[in-house]
DNA sequence: ACAAATATGTTAGATAGCTAGCAGATTGTC
DNA sequence: GACAATCTGCTAGCTATCTAACATATTTGT
């Protein structure tokens, strides 16, 4: 998806949606790298270390992705010692993350990822604009699923 | 970089744009599974069926990927036959692309995805709303690249 | 003319994402 | 109680992206 492609009538805003995910991706990635933490790795963190202890399955609502993806990402945070999985003992099914010390250790270390970055993109734009590209951005996200689903039902 | 990472005073813009990107990228992908061909994929080709052969580095500026991204899709599409990768005369460096007559002929194939899928993100919204939504995107790619080169030259 | 700097492409290894399909646990229905 | 359906997680295999490091080729500068 690349910027021509999205370019032309409609002002490329898909290509502009695809530059700021990467460079917000890659912001993140700058600032945890001497940490050897992912962006992702680090908002499981995040939710472990701040909000305590959360079931995968709800991990993969809040962080909206398919449970493929949590489990292999929830698998590199086992092996670097920094998360723990608990099988549940009423649903045998389902596990528990929980960050371990080393993890809520590491996590003290961390820079506020989350102001900072915000602050450097967003700071100054007005509302208005903000809550334009929300709009836009949300209904053509809404469209774009709707358009995969028929697609993939026909 | 999750929905409540990017969420809090900014809107959400950050948050949107990734799952937009994704959104608009899966809507490529369902319409390309059947011919086996990915979204960037799909762009090389359009490229060189519609505007000629052209040089690798010159579509690392298009594209607006690095260059060993490029590298690695080149290389799949040239396995599957559907692109050739021929040195420069004048510099040996450079590499020429262009679409084998098998590339070409699976094109004609290829659905018309750019009118498609843009018509059926953004159709219907106001040129004013999609102006704002490139603005705060645009700015904000800009800042979080300057952020980036900080931290790395720091 | 030679050495240093720059440009181009590739490979290796990482993150993040997806679908498909498997396996085990739980729930529902007959 | 048994069988089917559903839920949860995992693995395999794919795309796309990045950085780092390497190999060559070309250009620049002395």
């Amino acid at each position: 998806m690349a910027s021509r492609l999205i370019d032309g009538r409609h002002g490329a805003v898909g290509a502009w949606a695809k530059r700021c995910y990467f460079a917000g991706r890659a912001a993140m990635e700058t600032m945890l790298r001497p940490f050897d933490v992912g962006s992702t790795q680090w908002y499981i963190l995040h939710q472990l270390v701040q909000e305590g202890p959360t079931m995968q399955r709800e991990l993969v609502h809040l962080l909206q992705i398919e449970r493929a993806t949590l489990s292999v990402i929830a698998g590199a945070l086992v092996r670097k010692g920094l998360i723990e999985q608990v099988t549940d003992d009423k649903d045998q099914r389902r596990k528990l993350l929980r960050a371990t010390p080393a993890g809520t250790e590491l996590w003290r270390q961390l820079p506020d990822l989350s102001t900072v970055i915000n602050e450097a993109a967003f700071a100054g734009i007005s509302d208005a604009d903000k809550e334009a590209a929300v709009r836009v951005l949300r209904l053509a996200t809404e469209r774009l699923n709707a358009f995969s689903d028929q697609g993939n039902s026909k």
